[in-house]
DNA sequence: CCGCTGTCAAGAGCAGTGCTCTCGGTTTTG
DNA sequence: CAAAACCGAGAGCACTGCTCTTGACAGCGG
């Protein structure tokens, strides 16, 4: 199969990328909420029921544009990592590569790190692209001299740390894998809570408090 | 001004309160997304348009559920405060009561804590309820003996920690508050990947992992 | 070159939604 | 007792997601 088949395979998957890139463009304005299938259609000059033969449904039309936004935004952190030099800074570089992107995409990071659109929709399609910010975070920590961290850990969460260390085929200990995922959550929950509106009444604007936190977790992880 | 006047106002607030409630039992089942006002009026016996005279939209029935919600999981935490004892006892009785009650009304939780619903609603009614965890979480650090922690603070973050600080009127230096804070979103980023299947690939049953963050945040808040 | 087959956009239509307005009837009030 | 306020019911508007049918066109084998 070549790249560029008929033109009707051609003509089908602009039409998919556009029917995307508008309904991006739709989100951006009214959110996940307000967004319709029959509005993306009027502007694309074509009928609603045509949309169909690409997108069978609402939500697989959203689920599609989460599965982007996973992408975006792992790529962000990626792209502000260096990739070389201290290590510290580095991981603070990948934690204000986050926050600006989905400062710059609030409705996009609502619709990935929000509550969750339809009954339960595609945990499958979305695992991979949705680690992309948590390796890049790891990605950080290997090659590289941490300070030890000690502490005990129950043994159900021994287990899963030491299933992650092969899944991610890093060397630490339980206490530093659990002190990882401490500080993934750390990072998309301020981010949320700063952008749904959760510290209005105490470090409403919050830069400096999501530098403090990026500096600390990266202490706390024994970077 | 009595508590009961006439039979209308009795009448009305009786109503009210039914729409509200088959209103959050309709929520559990479909979720926020899912909520029709036809449907609860239907399930109440009156017709739809009879519900504007309750409620002025779905937004603001919406907006009501959020309130009441944000004080559920308010008492919810405060009710699991022992009051009295260990500290970190009552730390982590806190944390656990928080994350039950969210288990527990899943659907609830993320209309207040997942994206925010409408274009932007109300900041203002919802400010001092939602604040009701972070208080209980603040009360126990009152009148106890906190383990100093030290850290730089910028400028910035500490005027907003000071400011905090003077509301809450307790004794704590702004690297305490800072932690503090990051405590309180440390406890709701971890219950928000839980729920919304954020660690399904990692720590998918979070017990252990939470009870460990709750932990961990203990002791880094000085416990 | 013809004709078959699969794909396509379009249109009509269904069931459902939030919301508005008007219309009688009841309750409260002056 | 009459005026005013309030109430539920119903019709209706504009909109939604989604389905089904129809007619046209492209790409292919013969």
């Amino acid at each position: 199969m070549t790249a560029t088949r008929t033109a009707r395979e051609r003509a089908r998957a602009e039409l998919t990328q556009e029917i995307k890139d508008e309904a991006r463009r739709q989100l951006a304005e009214v959110g996940a909420h307000g967004l319709s299938l029959r509005a993306v259609a009027r502007e694309l000059g074509m009928v609603s029921s045509a949309l169909y033969r690409y997108f069978p449904s609402r939500d697989r039309l959203l689920t599609d544009l989460i599965v982007d936004a996973y992408n975006a935004i792992g790529e962000a952190a990626e792209q502000a990592d260096p990739g070389e030099g201290a290590p510290r800074e580095r991981w603070l570089a990948i934690w204000r590569g986050t926050r600006d992107w989905a400062r710059a995409h609030p409705h996009e990071y609502a619709l990935i790190y929000g509550s969750p659109i339809p009954g339960y929709a595609a945990p499958q399609d979305t695992v991979v692209p949705a680690a992309r910010v948590a390796l890049a975070l790891v990605k950080v920590l290997t090659h590289t001299e941490l300070r030890d961290v000690d502490g005990e850990v129950a043994p159900e969460l021994r287990a899963q740390a030491e299933a992650l260390t092969k899944v991610l085929g890093i060397v630490a200990g339980p206490e530093t894998v659990a002190r990882l995922l401490m500080a993934w959550t750390q990072l998309f929950g301020a981010i949320s809570f700063d952008l749904f509106g959760q510290y209005v009444g105490s470090v409403d604007p919050a830069d400096a408090f999501f530098a403090h936190s990026a500096r600390r977790m990266a202490e706390f992880v024994g970077l």
